[in-house]
RNA sequence: UCCCCUGUAGCUCAGCUGGUAGAGCGGGUGACUGUUAAUCACUAGGUCGGCAGUUCGAGUCUGUCCGGGGGAGCCA
């Protein structure tokens, strides 16, 4: 393989001859000289070509060498002149595979809005913020797989197809090969025994109550893949389709919980910071003035923790800020997690024990009998990126918790031996990966941090 | 799903109380000490989101449909 662009930039001049190749991203012309700026996604800076026409002048070529266009140039790597760049490329000869004519194509070399951006997907990670937001999201996913790998937790694919109708997260996304047209009945209810599993499918909202299994077996387990919910959700930090991260932990009460949440966050923020320099200070100066000193500062200190209680108290001082009064017993409102993270105590908040009603059934109870294990990290900016808790390790009180919320135990059979045979505390999250890239980079719709979002009335490419 | 805003040139927008359209950038052409958001000059681009209505006259007012954005809820 040719190197790529970013290790010739940080290569030294050289005496031989080498190929270079990438798009054209901006071109600049005088009489006797032709610049243009090459870029192959390896980084974000280009590299500058200079055509010195009085020893090379192919003009009819040159004046196809548009943004855009793919091209191959042999040319000696010399020291530049220029202040913005040690190195350039002397083009010996250049060579046109795939043109760009500039009277259409749609990318200009001026900013262009997220939203125009959104509307070419197949075109816009050749821009430089979302060129930049493409290698930061696979450095976090690698760093994601690093952090669990190098703490012995086993990676686990859980399915994507679930037919296991407890999971109870949100709206599913119903899989079906039914003729829709002409839906097989019977009592005028479908009937499912006809569909390709014989009984009703879905996308699955969530791979925790799968990780639970292994968790059981292999102790420290974790998902990292695609999540679907129907939800009809209009927001810059919802989608149809994303990825989440969740870890599950056995013989791990919350404590334990709280403290890898913290830790994978940091280490995330931490590997990013070093690994994509260059982008981050995009985003530092282009999109969230200021983030790269920010996550740093977050990186080198602990993360606050209250329970819900105290956090309720805290924001009952200040009930004329808010539109929806705090009050106990109700979930906490945007405003009032953007208050907590961004007044009270300026950076990431741990949330606990919130009221058992406004939490899922699998939760651990506490001896209050009010409150439940659960945990929920909050950002500045975003509000929620990790929910998580304590599971309930406990048959009866598992069951007792089923039926209080009318779900039926026969749904949960495979859930409830897991309490049954060997049952030992554990707990786990989720951290909805994209928040993370929009928490990292400054990115304000959760849109552009994905290559093709799917939201409500959208699946374009 | 609810509330608010918005839809004018390729892009970003201006267009006051109704009189059939402008700028910057981008494109094209030309000029130009090696430029880097290059610069300078000239130039071509628009059934003003769709439909219907009020009016002598609608980009501008009304209704409606479609698209986009922000906020809320649901959550990750």
């Amino acid at each position: 393989m040719r190197p790529s662009i970013k290790e010739i930039l940080a290569m030294k001049p050289e005496e031989k001859s080498r190929t270079v190749s990438g798009w054209v991203r901006t071109r600049r012309d005088s009489k006797n000289v032709c610049f243009f700026e090459l870029s192959d996604g390896s980084c974000l800076k280009n590299l500058q070509v200079i055509v010195d026409k009085e020893k090379y002048n192919p003009e009819a070529l040159l004046s196809k060498l548009t943004t855009g266009a793919g091209v191959e140039v042999d040319g000696i790597l010399v020291e530049s002149p220029g202040q913005n760049q040690p190195v350039e490329l002397q083009a010996a000869e250049i060579r046109l595979l795939g043109e760009a004519p500039a009277d259409s194509y749609p990318l200009q070399k001026k900013r262009h809005s997220f939203e125009f951006l959104r509307e070419i997907a197949h075109l816009r990670p050749r821009t430089n913020a979302l060129g930049a937001v493409t290698r930061v999201r696979s450095a976090a996913s690698y760093a994601v797989h690093k952090f669990y790998q190098e703490r012995g937790f086993f990676y686990i694919h859980t399915p994507i197809i679930s037919a296991s109708d407890c999971e109870g997260a949100g709206e599913m996304f119903q899989v079906t090969t039914l003729d829709l047209n002409n839906i097989p009945k019977e009592d005028g209810k479908v009937d499912y025994s006809k569909d390709f599993f014989g009984k009703q499918a879905s996308l699955t909202v969530s791979g925790q109550l799968e990780a639970e299994i292994y968790a059981m077996s292999h102790s420290n387990v974790y998902t990292f893949g695609p999540t679907f919910r129907a939800e009809n959700s209009n927001t810059a930090r919802h989608l149809a389709e994303f990825w989440m991260i969740e870890p599950e932990m056995a013989f791990c009460n919350l404590d334990g919980d709280m403290d890898v949440a913290e830790d994978f966050i940091k280490y995330v923020i931490k590997y990013v910071l070093e690994n994509c320099a260059e982008d981050m200070d995009l985003f530092n100066k282009f999109i969230e003035k200021g983030i790269v000193e920010s996550l740093r500062s977050v990186v080198d200190s602990d993360f606050h923790r209250v329970t819900y209680t105290e956090a309720v108290r805290e924001l009952e001082k200040n009930t004329g800020s808010f539109e929806f009064k705090p009050s106990w017993g109700a979930d906490l409102q945007s405003e009032h997690e953007k208050f907590l993270t961004e007044k009270v105590f300026g950076g990431p908040v741990i949330v606990t024990d919130y009221p058992k009603e406004i939490k899922a059934f699998y939760m651990k109870m506490n001896d209050d009998g009010k409150t439940v294990r659960a945990m929920d990290v909050l950002v500045p900016r975003l509000g929620e990126i990790i929910g998580g808790s304590q599971r309930e390790d406990s048959l009866d009180r598992l069951t007792a918790r089923l039926e209080e919320m009318n779900l039926d135990k026969k749904d949960y059979w495979w859930y409830l031996d897991l309490r049954r045979y060997g049952s030992v505390p554990h707990a786990g999250f989720g951290l909805g990966f994209e928040r993370l890239i929009q928490y990292l980079t400054g990115m304000q719709n959760i849109r552009d941090v994905i290559p093709f979002p799917r939201t409500v009335h959208s699946a374009e490419f």
